[in-house]
DNA sequence: GCAACATGCAACCAAACGGTTGCATGTCAA
DNA sequence: TTGACATGCAACCGTTTGGTTGCATGTTGC
């Protein structure tokens, strides 16, 4: 949970869960196109990824192939967002209330 | 954005949004009871979830009024979570595949 | 008015982060 | 087999981050 949030802090890494999302099971090679900074880096990024469980990786041959796993984020979706998402029901209506009861 | 996904990134920070979602509109010294730090880095967690947008504040005399605004959530959610949470079922196929594939 | 209280501001510090360079390892294809 | 290719590993480095301490400012109530 925390290294999931973590791992979606840095916009490098988004950027390439969204290339992932475009198309699954890409090697670190064509990775690295998407992002300005040295396959190096891209592979820590991918390792962070891997161990937020963000991403799963198989290894073909003499490549490792990237596939997105949607399940943290639905997690996150599920234990964190929606229950905040919940409330803003709730803060609308109390708004709502609060004006109509402004306007008596 | 970007700087939600930054201010979501900290255990303490998310720790804050909680508890105001317990009880909204709570000053910063009730805030600081919470964790275990100074009031001023309390503090300057605030003032990043505040410039993020997630918290709103009012004065009040002396003290300063934290209300937690839900909409940059929701924002997340509805650009970027949902985009993933759709693919879901498809990714998981795809995995499927990929892994059968290996086991070949 | 003044003492206690709630918060603000700034300098400082260690650790984590995001990136680099250099080199090693493993795999494919001719 | 050997050279090119795809990736792995490790040391290093500047900047950001999360926290501290110390002091300043504004507000309340007696």
């Amino acid at each position: 949970m925390e290294a999931v949030f973590k791992a979606l802090a840095d916009k490098s890494r988004r950027e390439l869960l969204d290339q992932l999302h475009k198309s699954n099971g890409q090697t670190l090679g064509e990775l690295c196109d998407y992002l300005d900074m040295t396959r190096q880096a891209v592979t820590k990024h991918l390792a962070l990824l891997e161990s937020a469980n963000l991403v799963v990786t198989v290894k073909r041959g003499r490549e490792k192939l990237h596939y997105l796993n949607p399940l943290p984020i639905n997690e996150i979706y599920m234990r964190w967002i929606g229950k905040f998402e919940q409330q803003r029901v709730q803060a609308l209506h109390n708004l709502k209330q609060a004006i109509e009861e402004k306007n008596e």
